[in-house]
DNA sequence: TCGAATAGTTACCGACCGGTCACACCCATG
DNA sequence: CATGGGTGTGACCGGTCGGTAACTATTCGA
């Protein structure tokens, strides 16, 4: 009769190799991968050490396993882009910019995929194979919805808003809220504009 | 009579403490703030952990030193702009473009200071107020620029162009050499050009 | 009901870290 | 020659880290 005993769901509904790696991907994120032991995951996930090196071999690999689980969140606000204006590639881009920009004033740590990237200098981690899939894929994803908007030349595009993505993401880190991160949706917007996004047919 | 007797400039003739200061500069750079130790650091610069405690209070003091010895070199590049092409601020910021791009292709390591925004987590460090406050100088030095030029909406155009290369150098990182990055200039120029950066008078 | 898989607990290991101490050393200046 | 400041050396401390071993408790399907 699934007693659905437990208040906290978090916590004991869950699968202990399922609460590890959230924990981890929110832990990583708060602290730096090489700013938290395994032991304090494992603590912070309600389970223990033992458990946590039954499901993963290594320190290494709950990283790769986190990063992964980091990037699949994201794939629910591609779903969202397209269920919210089907068919409608150009409202789907400015949604996209919308949706990153509350993405950035919401949320004070920066990209978890380009964070590990930028920590991990170790040549040869299994994670930088995995960031680069991951980030690719999420590329390509923007620079298909970029050349379905039939905008010139929109790879230059998908490149531009790629980069003015991430570099708002570091610079809020680095140069604070009130640097360049600011005008994120503005520079976004400049740069539609300059590649023709609106000039087809206005809203 | 200076006898001169170092064959190895770098390693005899300057101080230990400059020594120990670009060496750490270096290091952080290669393995990240949190993957190299001091034992490490004073031995690559030729001298021992005691001499390096007696220049520096501890590891966070070298961190932020370190930090200001690398924004220092940038200096120069400022300079250069200005004397390789004196009154002209068109011709420098496209030069500025050129410089960062030339950079971006030949430094494997991203901005130093970002990569350490990145890395340092624990709220209050005291980088973190030496990065921001180096930041937004860089940040204002391109905005003058760009002011100077006679550009429709200036800071805009600095914000978006900061945004740029920070992203492209991340982007480098994560994504790999031949990601986003690898437009960097074009994305610039396009950027300068619907700004109107090449409006008034051509080359 | 039984047994196997899964999970929890405690203790432990070797390595490394940031930081300090005491002491010997070198070399310029008086 | 003396002396004193900057430097080199090695040992040491307490703490943390990733990872393992041995044992017990729980759960769940045959």
């Amino acid at each position: 009769m699934k007693p659905e005993k437990s208040d906290r769901a978090s916590e004991e509904k869950i699968a202990p190799r399922d609460r590890i790696v959230s924990t981890a991907c929110q832990l990583f994120r708060e602290h730096g991968i090489r700013g938290i032991g395994v032991d304090a995951i494992a603590e912070a996930a309600s389970t223990n050490k033992m458990t946590l090196y039954r499901h993963f071999g290594s320190k290494d690999d709950l990283v790769c396993e986190a990063l992964k689980h980091s990037s699949r969140t994201l794939e629910q606000a591609w779903e969202d882009l397209e269920t919210d204006n089907p068919g409608d590639p150009r409202a789907q881009l400015t949604a996209w910019v919308k949706a990153r920009a509350q993405c950035l004033s919401s949320e004070p740590y920066g990209c978890d995929l380009a964070n590990a990237a930028v920590e991990l200098k170790e040549q040869g981690h299994p994670a930088h194979a995995i960031i680069e899939t991951l980030k690719m894929e999420q590329h390509s994803r923007l620079a298909d919805l970029c050349r379905s908007t039939g905008v010139s030349d929109p790879e230059l595009l998908a490149d531009t808003l790629s980069m003015l993505l991430e570099g708002a993401r570091v610079s809020k880190l680095a140069a604070g809220k009130e640097g360049p991160s600011m005008r994120f949706t503005r520079a976004c917007e400049a740069a539609m504009v300059s590649f023709g996004l609106y000039a087809q047919a206005p809203s």
